[in-house]
DNA sequence: CGTTGTAAGCTTACGACGTAAGATATGCAT
DNA sequence: ATGCATATCTTACGTCGTAAGCTTACAACG
């Protein structure tokens, strides 16, 4: 570290350099001191970079909103729209992080404006109409980001034996036969392992939107 | 507040002067120091009757746990968890912060096993077989609790004019032709806005859900 | 060569935060 | 009056983001 530590910083460094620390404990760990150290330099150095904190954690969604792949305009708008929300999906778990950035506002970056952009173009060409584009872009949207975030609050900390055995006491599994009937479906390995629920629930909805596309008064 | 600072504190008034004060300016607002001031006592009084800042939480999370309804075992498995579904939207509405607590880890509560043992139990009795509730569990949690954490995420900030003024000057409109139609459907009066997409969407899951349910190789 | 301007990094300090440790006050049983 | 338990307050520590100002390093120019 020290050796490299005279390599002169930039913002590219600083944010890079932020992501990983976040990506391996969390945002949490992300503080201007933390970060400096990690870095070889003192906390105010970033500042030169950084225009505070909530620019550098700006910037760090930004790499994140990078690895999305917008639903581009051609092709059959079910197979765009999938593969897009798949993608989202993906990056999101890659960096559990930003999902909590996304959500405590004021993080409305432009690669999240081209998203919308994008995703509304796609349904309007798909054939919907302007009041009926309004709705299915809210329910996708929401169905999208919602879940992953939900997904990843729920699988933020690894299962290691641990914290199993933790949950194992700290929970009166007796009065709760049907969760724990689950959570040995969780703990076995089987078919379920295989099937996604992001998947899953984004296939019934994509079905059903393109049901009322075909036959919009059934 | 000075006439009724003399009051003895218990941990009730603590936890509903925390809601109140989370309710009206946010869960960041909610400091030891801030919450004692708002009660007429010193913060370190407070732990007198919260073990730590945590405990508090959990507390209010408690609170607001209790207005969920859940999906008992009586009358039609659709109608049942629809009215749930639409309970717990409607508590975390009304306590945006509560959405942010329930993602950042470690506040699993009675409350949300209790819901946990419902739900699961509630599609046992619609019908499902074990694997299959399994996935349905998580596709319907995951909607349920995603949506609603996206959509609180998206209004949590009270749209008035000088909102509206600021996103009409910090985005580049002509940019995002699509986006702009999008921002102009929210901000006219019409049918859309009678319109649920958290219902919609959660009607169009419910109904595919019932179709595979009645017929499930299709 | 020295001078000087600028950019990069560092030091110190302030007011927030959660909370540990211990001092004080209050009320009640004896 | 005395003793004790419970409730409240005081002080202090280490964390955080960051404002203000200082020091260093280097390039341009005479």
């Amino acid at each position: 570290m020290a050796t490299a530590a005279r390599i002169p910083l930039n913002r590219d460094r600083v944010l890079r350099a932020a992501l990983d620390l976040a990506d391996g404990s969390g945002v949490e760990a992300v503080t201007m001191r933390r970060l400096g150290e990690e870095l070889g330099f003192e906390a105010m150095s970033l500042y030169r970079h950084v225009a505070n904190k909530n620019d550098l954690l700006d910037g760090m969604l930004d790499l994140v909103l990078a690895e999305w792949q917008l639903p581009h305009r051609q092709g059959d708008w079910l197979e765009t729209i999938r593969t897009s929300a798949l993608s989202v999906h993906d990056a999101l778990r890659r960096h559990r992080w930003a999902a909590q950035l996304l959500m405590t506002g004021s993080h409305i970056r432009p690669a999240r404006l081209r998203y919308m952009e994008c995703l509304l173009g796609r349904l309007g060409d798909a054939g919907f109409d302007a009041e009926t584009t309004y709705h299915v872009y809210h329910l996708l949207d929401g169905y999208i980001f919602g879940f992953s975030l939900w997904e990843i609050a729920y699988t933020a900390i690894p299962i290691d034996a641990e914290v199993v055995s933790k949950l194992m006491q700290t929970i009166p599994w007796d009065e709760y036969p049907q969760l724990a009937a689950h959570r040995d479906q969780h703990l076995s390995d089987g078919p379920h392992r295989e099937v996604s629920a992001f998947e899953a629930g984004l296939d019934l909805i994509l079905g059903g939107l393109q049901k009322r596309l075909v036959a919009p008064l059934s």
